[in-house]
DNA sequence: CATCCCCCCTCCGGCCGCTGGAGGGTCAAG
DNA sequence: CTTGACCCTCCAGCGGCCGGAGGGGGGATG
């Protein structure tokens, strides 16, 4: 099938597509005229690639997915290595937005919101520490 | 003072004190010899920069907030949107982690991550739909 | 046969926020 | 006068695409 074609069945853009075969990732046979051809396998691997992108593993996690995916010879266990690292960065990532969060939020909620130009964000940002040495 | 001076009490690198003058978001003086010169403000600055990134404002965000900052007559209304669209992004980014999480961490537990080959991490990823399917 | 239009191709540049490195100038100390 | 730390500019690259220029392929229509 056309690149077109491969891209709506996977929910990929085009361009996705292309640039998945430059870094050597998913690349189709070429029909006589230059054409992406795409066959039942790529879609498949497409598919698998898209569904682990959106689990937010790296196009490098990727790769090293697919060639697991390939291998029957494969240990569950490099893959359940990379699930961890991955569910770890996760983790680290998740934390980092609740202290932005926790940080935040309440200077959002202390400032008036109005025309006034009194603002607990900015004196927040502005000087961190002195919201302590106040107290 | 320095680059590098100001790159140490700010906590930034230098790289990015240079990077910051070239996107004209903060431009300290020159000495007669092309060093770069920070002022005391100019270092207020960058520190201020360098907490509203670590909230995770965005370049435009943080030149927005500087603009603010330095107008007597602003709206803190104005402040507190930017606040309430990073809480929005932050919540956002929160909620796609927690979706992955809520995906992956299941599969990895589910895998015996072992020398056998078999790994439902690898067909999860492989047909979403089949749990559903299978059931 | 020519025209239309959609799809396909390659190649280049840009996005964000830096980071690394090449190649060279400046300055204080010994 | 040399050493070494610091500073300068400019260019390239990271990840993962996206947009667009400029051109070819292919089927339907006139």
């Amino acid at each position: 099938m056309n690149i077109g074609t491969a891209a709506a069945l996977s929910g990929l853009p085009v361009k996705t597509l292309r640039y998945y075969e430059e870094v050597g990732l998913i690349a189709p046979a070429r029909h006589g005229n230059g054409y992406r051809d795409y066959s039942a396998e790529d879609l498949d691997h497409l598919r698998f690639v898209a569904r682990a992108r959106g689990l937010g593993f790296s196009l490098d996690d990727c790769r090293a997915l697919l060639g697991l995916r390939r291998d029957p010879g494969r240990a569950s266990a490099d893959v359940k290595a990379l699930a961890q690292a991955r569910l770890a960065e996760i983790d680290a990532r998740r934390a980092e937005l609740e202290e932005m969060r926790a940080a935040l939020a309440p200077l959002a909620e202390a400032c008036a919101g109005d025309a006034r130009p009194d603002c607990p964000i900015l004196d927040g940002l502005g000087a961190a520490s002195a919201a302590r040495g106040a107290g």
